[in-house]
DNA sequence: CGATAATGATACGGACCCGTAACGATCGGG
DNA sequence: CCCGATCGTTACGGGTCCGTATCATTATCG
C-alpha cells in the first residue's frame, strides 16, 4: 500500500510545512535534530549516542550536543544504562511526544490541503 | 483531490527524508532556507526582500543572509529593478531548478516506500 | 528642490553548531 | 589485577545564524 505522490505536491507539501515550522518558531530544531528525534520516537528502543551517529552518519559529538539542546527542551531524557555504566539510555517524554504528534498532524493537515496538482 | 496521509505515514516519511538530507550533507539549507528556496521556485514572481520576509514572518536581515549564502551555493541569483531601483528582484538558477527538482523526487520516492501503518 | 518614506544591505554582540582531538569512566580479556 | 577497548562527554578553534539598530540608495510628494 505505497502512498502515492507527485513531484509538484511533494514540493507545496513541503513548503507548506516548512512555512508553518517557521512561523510557528519551532524550527528551533533543525534537520539534524528533527532526524533524531523522530528516530527517538518511531524506532524500537533502547536509543545509545553511538547508535543515533551511526544511524544518522554523524560523529558522536554531534548527537551529544543535540540531546543537550533537546533535554532543555524536555523532548528527551537520558539515563545510565545499568548493566554497562558506559552506555547511555535515551528515554522519551511527553512533551517530546506531544511535539512528534503534533507535527504529524501539521503535516496531515497540509497534505489534506494539496490539490491535485 | 486531498492527498491522504495518515499521522504515522506522515512521521516516517518526515523522518526518512530528513535521514536522507543529514547523510547526503545536503542539510546546509536550513529550514527558512529550505522555505524560502521553495517560495521562490513554487510561488509566481517576482519575488522581492520585503515580500520573502513578510511571507516567512521573519525580519528582512534573514532573507537578506539567507540570499547571500543561496547565492554562494549558486541557488538563486539578484538583480535590481530598473523601474524601481530601491527593489532587488530574485531570480532562479538551473542550479536552483535542480535542486529543488531532487528534493521532490526523494519525497516521492519515500513516500512511495511507505508501507500502510 | 527638500522632506519623508521605503527598500535592501550592513555592523554588532550574542548564541548555537560543527569536526577534531582529548578526556574520564567503565568493561572485559589475559 | 591491568591494560586495551569502548562509551559518552568536553575543550577548542572556526564558522554560521540570529535580532536590533543603523546605513546608503532610491522613490514620492508637497
Amino acid at each position: 500500500m505505497p502512498l502515492e505522490i507527485r513531484p509538484s505536491q511533494a514540493l507545496r507539501l513541503w513548503r507548506q510545512v516548512h512555512l508553518d515550522l517557521v512561523r510557528d518558531g519551532q524550527s528551533d530544531l533543525s534537520a539534524r535534530q528533527t532526524a533524531i528525534l523522530l528516530t527517538i520516537y518511531l524506532e524500537l528502543p533502547p536509543h545509545t549516542v553511538r547508535g543515533l551517529a551511526a544511524q544518522l552518519g554523524v560523529t558522536k559529538p554531534v548527537i551529544t550536543r543535540a540531546l543537550d539542546s533537546m533535554g532543555k527542551l524536555g523532548l528527551v531524557t537520558r539515563k545510565r544504562d545499568e548493566f554497562d555504566r558506559r552506555n547511555v539510555v535515551i528515554q522519551r517524554t511527553v512533551a517530546g511526544a506531544l511535539a512528534v504528534e503534533r507535527l504529524a498532524d501539521l503535516v496531515v493537515e497540509r497534505a489534506r490541503e494539496i490539490g491535485g496538482g
